[in-house]
DNA sequence: CCGCATATCCTGCCACTGTCAAGATCAGGA
DNA sequence: TCCTGATCTTGACAGTGGCAGGATATGCGG
């Protein structure tokens, strides 16, 4: 057995790597709990590294944040293809969409919501913040009639579920099995836009 | 000048000051930036003071947030206090105490709902929690004929504006003179009940 | 194939942090 | 008065982020 190349110098990928180990210790340890020295060690990697590709720890916070941004948006496109492809449905999709990412990975979805570590004046971030915003402004657009206080209450309600859900602090709704889930949501969703 | 007293060993009231200092550390530098050391220095106190009257530096968040949730609920009040006494008014004037909080110490209502490092299963603060979440289903109660969807999102409507307009996210509505501010808030909060 | 500029990664160091142990100081009661 | 407990300080330790400087690999021009 010829030692297969136990360490090399250099990792082929370390972007990549220091990314999933991080976002697999926040979702372990927490986000207040992280640490750079641990994700370093974690990826099998020096603790100096990081720096190399992401500057400091909010520099790779960041990154990851602007990634899951991206991850974000793609929840709430996976529910609008399944969606009926009126208006108000693809406004309730992506309010689906958006608790889902926060059930499936809520370490990240605070990362992205509730974190003051990342740098949104970052050219990566803040596109891909923007881009998760004009998101909801293209779909009330396509909505048509809508006011800025309906935006709101779309999002404020998506939101406000994906937060407390995500915290585990709404158990009443989170305890319900996911099909039924799915309706009692859409329902409070739906109960945001004007009465038709 | 008999040299009033530079610096009794004995604090006097350390551990309110020690609160007091901690919230104005997290509202100056953020809940993930806090350090016990820097509460101790603002306090004026050694490094290790804390943590006779906290245990930890969880601790002392831990007792800050059953603090903060008191002034939550106290806020939630002050509202309902000036609103019409009919149980749907009651409902909406809490969400604007909900929303209240969150912007004149947005610091603190991260720590109450988005931090990691406070220990609900301590006393002070689950019994602390537990009377606002009690607050909600009270009013609910009094409400009557309201399921447990209709809970969820009036609770969510409320949370969702007040955690977004906290971390500075939503300036659509956040932008508003506080007048109007209300009005908007309090009509969407009215939209998440059943329709009469 | 060689030489070298550059990107990548490591080691060593510093200031700072949270926590613990041990000591100093104070308050109040026997 | 003494002394017991509460309060606060000092000093130490491991762990952390960031920096400086060095080591190593990669790719390009010759």
């Amino acid at each position: 057995m010829p030692d297969e190349t136990p360490k090399p110098y250099h990792h082929g990928d370390l972007r990549a790597a220091l990314l999933a180990a991080a976002e697999a210790e926040i979702a372990e340890r927490g986000i207040e709990a992280f640490s750079l020295r641990q994700v370093a060690k974690r990826a099998g990697v020096s603790h100096a590294a990081p720096a190399h590709h992401f500057g400091d720890a909010n520099g790779l916070l960041t990154a990851l944040a602007a990634d899951g941004f991206r991850q974000f948006l793609a929840a709430q496109a996976a529910r609008e293809a399944v969606a009926n492809p009126d208006p108000a449905s693809q406004l309730v999709a992506a309010g689906l969409g958006y608790v889902d990412f926060a059930l499936q990975r809520p370490a990240l979805f605070r990362l992205l919501w509730g974190s003051q570590r990342t740098d949104f004046a970052s050219a990566d971030l803040g596109q891909a913040s923007r881009a998760a915003y004009q998101h909801l402004v293209d779909q009330v657009t396509a909505a048509g009639g809508l006011s800025v206080a309906d935006t709101a209450a779309v999002w404020a309600m998506a939101h406000g579920l994906a937060d407390l859900l995500a915290a585990g602090r709404m158990r009443a709704v989170g305890a319900f099995p996911p099909a039924e889930r799915d309706a009692v949501i859409a329902e409070m969703l739906r109960r945001t836009l004007p009465r038709a």
